[in-house]
DNA sequence: GCAATAATTGAGAATCAATCTCAATTATTT
DNA sequence: AAATAATTGAGATTGATTCTCAATTATTGC
């Protein structure tokens, strides 16, 4: 979980430093984010939302992006799905329900940048997305084809 | 470089598989994309075809796609970047001037594979980009860094 | 090869997410 | 509290992509 008072101090000081103004559709925004559970699209955000207008939800959550605080990945069918930043963790995408698994392995992090620095290439952040058959969705396909 | 002639026997394979017809606009998009030089975008192929219309190349790369023999990745900037699929690769995008770096390492595969054993994940393919400053721009940057 | 059938194409309309415009409003600075 | 600067909202606009459907072309069965 996400340290909510922590995070708001974040992103007003994110804000002071860029000289934008704090306003509560901003700090309401980052609220409701800071609220969704795991991952959710910007078309939950304007739904939840009745008071914010759809434009200034679009540029606030780039404000959140550019402060950090959030980021977002694409689905096999190219949707943008937004996330909270935690710590830096990569992701598996289930090709038949959907669900996002979150891991992380700090031999991939060290592998990576033995080849970066291999290759003279200096690296700033990556992600990485295997796509396959989650546990969950693994037993219901065998449970289908197994004849009792 | 890809064989030519083996993408196109794969992709007449593939619409033939499909019930799909072989159709001349199917084959000159092929033929085009095959010559393209690294990575295109939609726009190139639509710029550089004057007789099929913009929905067919839609249309058509989504096929091509789905026979296998193109893919496509996203830039910081979101955009769509096409290329032909050759051996399996990962890659390097240069924050900088953009470019694309195309690796391959078998350590990180069979880590992958070591990663989704461990929490039953099976996998069926993975992207992967790692984002930061290609050698040429590095060196730009530290020329122009440095008083003489 | 030829008719019947099925699939594809093109032109422009439609859609959808995302961005822009600009006057009205609100935050910040002095 | 006034002056200045930034932000917001409503709706228009953009730009990429998809859809529609009549006309065209490919495939199938004889």
């Amino acid at each position: 979980m996400v340290d909510h008072q922590y995070a708001f101090k974040q992103f007003t000081d994110y804000l002071r430093s860029e000289g934008k103004s704090i306003t509560p559709e901003r700090l309401d925004i980052l609220d409701l984010v800071l609220h969704e559970k795991g991952h959710f699209r910007i078309e939950d955000v304007i739904r939840k939302n009745d008071r914010v207008s759809r434009a200034t939800i679009y540029r606030t959550l780039k404000t959140i992006e550019d402060a950090g605080l959030i980021k977002y990945i694409r689905t096999i069918h190219d949707e943008k799905i937004f996330e909270v930043v935690k710590e830096h963790h990569d992701h598996m995408i289930c090709e038949v329900c959907g669900k996002i698994i979150e891991f992380h392995d700090p031999d991939l992090e060290s592998l990576q940048n033995d080849i970066c620095a291999s290759r003279g290439f200096s690296p700033t952040r990556h992600t990485m997305k295997i796509f396959g058959i989650c546990p969950a969705c693994q037993k219901h396909r065998s449970q289908k084809n197994t004849p009792e």
